[in-house]
DNA sequence: TTAAATAGGACTAATTTGGTCCAAATTGCC
DNA sequence: GGCAATTTGGACCAAATTAGTCCTATTTAA
């Protein structure tokens, strides 16, 4: 389906919401998940993995929550995707990790690249702050329908 | 992961095997599979959707098999992939599917679009010709490992 | 008529993803 | 000091998707 993943979408979801909140205070998970609709223990694991690879502060205990760690300005979709999804690459043959079995540089590679890199770029070049359109996102994402393809 | 499927990169693979031919006969399923090394049965499943799907053409019988029914200039990336995955989208809310729950109209949705539409352009302008970079790619594309994300 | 192909579809196993839950650690407040 | 509110870390299972194989029917050339 070539499509990102359910929780990289919620994840987008919570960190445009969290965007469009009060930056001068934290919000924990319960404010969150009532806002986004999204299941607490679901809302609970996004945080903790986006806190983990640094796109939110978090602050533990009483009174404690999560923020945003850079100006929404300074984060982008792609950031989210690779949060929950490692780095962008549509194939193997786009990262390091190719090892076409019979030739040592296929001919195919090099135009994956090219397309990966469009990709990324793509996605690099939309902020979160973008994302937001200032609290005029109150709703989930739909993702339930799924087309399977061809074949 | 935001990866193509497995089958999908095989289809890109037997499409450019068959692009780097020679374009005067048709080629079976077996021989096509031992030049990419993608087991038969799996190479007969491909073939059979490419055909399905009006990349290749079919001639049953004896002496029968499969060849492009474009000029491998006119056949992009893209094909290949709607061919096994359907349209080109991200999330649901790139595609008239997309039903936001509580907004009529959710602010993600037009960049979406925007991200949506680069990724695309980007796929539908490598062509099979510059991808079968005139038999030079007899190896099969390694897929195997899988990389999985942070959380 | 036979052999060599494709066509169509069913089926199962393997993998990935989504979602939930629990116990531990941290922190503010009474 | 103790309690309550949080995050942290990780295990776990169910659901969905994907990959791969196989069987039978149909078509066609020799």
């Amino acid at each position: 389906m070539m499509r990102i993943n359910k929780l990289t979408d919620y994840g987008i979801v919570v960190m445009t919401r969290i965007a469009d909140m009060d930056q001068s205070r934290v919000h924990t998970a319960r404010e969150i998940s009532e806002d986004t609709r999204i299941p607490l223990p679901t809302v609970t694991r996004l945080l903790k993995t986006l806190s983990g690879n640094g796109l939110l502060d978090s602050q533990r205990g009483s009174q404690g929550g999560y923020s945003l760690s850079r100006s929404s300005d300074d984060i982008s979709v792609a950031d989210i995707i690779e949060t929950f999804e490692g780095p962008i690459a549509l194939t193997e043959c786009s990262t390091n990790a190719c090892e076409c079995s019979y030739e040592t540089k296929c001919s195919v590679e090099e135009p994956w690249q090219k397309i990966n890199d469009t990709v990324k770029n793509a996605l690099e070049g939309i902020s979160l702050n973008q994302m937001a359109g200032k609290n005029q996102n109150e709703g989930l994402l739909n993702l339930s329908m799924n087309y399977s393809g061809g074949m």
